[in-house]
DNA sequence: AAATTCCAAGATAACGTTTCCATGCTAAAA
DNA sequence: TTTTAGCATGGAAACGTTATCTTGGAATTT
């Protein structure tokens, strides 16, 4: 069944319909109701494809994230996804696995289905496989490691604030020996992270020792390793710092096995504030950045750049801010203290 | 940039060029490689709506999951994808949130992207809301509740195993006192669930008492709240089984809040067995149902749906065992004995 | 050597829409 | 009343492929 069909049975022309369909004001509505009410008894629903191969839009964005299974992800999809339908556009989903042959076959069938942008939340890899992308000029948004190029938008995070908060709240607590576990260095945004603790870190006079940084991969298994690195080491953290809340989460769980416990013997502060991190056990203290806000900044980036019709040259940057939210996974060193949950930096409370 | 331009500039036809493409083999070798060696020069991509138009076959697949921020979820989303890349599909993904509006949104751009089967994991909801796929023959596969029809397929989830096992084992470790805390009951499967687990008592002679099973959700918070619930309640369990991780989430982080300590004055059973599930604290002991093995089941099945000529005239059922693994959150009623984690029923070991 | 068969390559019709352009009717202007 | 303008509708081209049908040259048979 097509469009002639109910051109047919309404006695209008292909034309008619199609007009009828788009809601074009200027059709007669007398037309557009009979148009209608055969669409209805047929149970037409037009195809997309033949729309979008002559239209020249396809309505379809990509969405690249770099784990779906990591808890992080899914509330971005979600947030991306509701929004999307709202706008009347579908989303191609891609979870990397930080494969770069995934990556790049990834592009290749977004390039296919002629996706009208994409939304990278890779945070910080391999940008240089989307050369394809960028070459036919479909809007781009990234998450921190965007170039400046027309087309290309940015989500910039300001991790300096929810860290140096954390940072600060763990030297309230008289915390000095500090680890940080940083996510995998490949990462722009785990570097970024990182520089950031040592920032915060020595704005209040701490020396940040390097015997108390090692290297995690953003995952509950290699917190769990890095953990360990951390407890073998000449020095024994009172706080460890995570570059992400699945980190935390292995640190929790290995400090358990070690008969460590939290937040007596060790304070935990993870990051990224995932739904998760309140139902631990003690709830997460975790630096929070928002994933509705971020998948929100970044369909919205898509969609201002397809709408635009000449380009800015260097694109649009955004801006996400970062702040803690205290729960009960830190406290007063060697003490039992247990600071009620509440947000830092924010009117708002959560939950 | 289309496959004109690359026929003349290949000197060749555009028949040649498609045949080219789709490695039709009677095709010139030398012609062939003229062709292909102009398409990497100049970059181009086929148009897969074009095709799509004319072939009438978009090569998608929907996947309809209820909630994709529960980590049950991602998982198979993760899988089906990955195979859907293999075998060159691409995937249409909707999380309904048990949203029948949603549902039926997502149904219609469905039908209007015509894809070429749906797979629905939302285990029991609304499946009068699918009838316009089925008018279209688009072949389906459910969750447990499908209907035996042409084109449409079943995976039917051995509850019984793995439940059964959960109970004796609970049983074992002396506990009589058992509660169950249900999901929400307007989802089939979590009716089979509760009905599993009823049955499994009845068979060794524990009657299970109404006051101890009550209705959760299938969230963290349901958890919690069904789990006050059940100590506001005139008996104390002690022992939970949970219609899913989420729910036994929810009872190990209320629990806690209560000072109940898992597994020493409470045992505590999942359901799913959710990666997250082996990095509580402690460890939860769940009946495992394998995401990779539904996403599998389910992607094959669409496809051996599309592939046949004629179908079956009451679908394909698939089964797919449950069984559990035990961890660290049960033990001997008032003792603290930790078994080791392995898991019954399966010779395999997991982690 | 002529007739026949075979098969690779080209020409072109479809696929189901949108959109451009032509058309003819109604209403406004002369 | 006649001419012009305006605008809703219809006709048909276009989108970028695949698939069908045709063609012509080489290979095989007689």
């Amino acid at each position: 069944m097509d469009i002639r069909e109910i051109a047919r049975r309404a006695k209008v022309s292909t034309a008619t319909v199609s007009r009828a369909i788009n809601r074009v004001p200027t059709v007669n509505p007398l037309l557009a109701k009979r148009v209608w009410s055969v669409i209805e008894e047929l149970g037409y629903y037009p195809n997309t494809q033949a729309r979008a191969l002559v239209s020249g839009r396809s309505r379809i964005f990509g969405l690249i994230v770099s784990e779906i299974t990591n808890p992080f992800f899914p509330e971005i999809v979600q947030v991306f996804e509701t929004i999307a339908v709202q706008h009347r556009y579908e989303i191609l989903l891609t979870s990397t696995g930080n494969d770069p042959q995934r990556m790049e076959s990834s592009v290749r069938r977004m390039i296919e289905r002629r996706v009208e942008g994409v939304a990278i939340m890779t945070f910080g890899m391999e940008e240089v496989l989307l050369e394809d992308l960028k070459l036919r000029k479909v809007p781009l948004v990234f998450v921190d490691v965007g170039p400046s190029r027309p087309r290309v938008s940015n989500i910039r995070i300001d991790y300096l604030n929810g860290i140096r908060q954390a940072v600060q709240h763990l030297a309230a607590l008289r915390h000095e020996k500090i680890a940080f576990i940083t996510g995998p260095l490949r990462l722009k945004s785990a570097v970024a992270r990182q520089q950031a603790f040592l920032r915060s870190m020595q704005e209040i006079g701490l020396e940040p020792d390097p015997a108390l940084i090692v290297e995690g991969d953003h995952t509950m298994e290699g917190g769990m390793a890095a953990f360990t690195r951390l407890l073998a080491g000449p020095i024994r953290p009172t706080a460890v710092l995570c570059s992400n809340d699945m980190t935390a989460i292995g640190v929790m769980r290995e400090s358990h096995d070690a008969g460590i416990s939290i937040p007596r013997d060790l304070s935990v502060v993870g990051f990224d504030d995932i739904r998760l991190a309140q139902f631990m056990l003690p709830p997460l203290t975790s630096v929070q950045m928002s994933q509705s806000e971020l998948a929100r900044l970044a369909f919205h980036a898509l969609l201002a750049e397809v709408e635009r019709e000449t380009p800015a040259p260097n694109g649009t940057e955004y801006v996400l801010k970062t702040s803690l939210v205290l729960r009960e996974s830190t406290s007063l060193i060697s003490g039992t203290s247990k600071p009620e949950e509440k947000r830092l930096g924010s009117p708002s409370n959560r939950r």
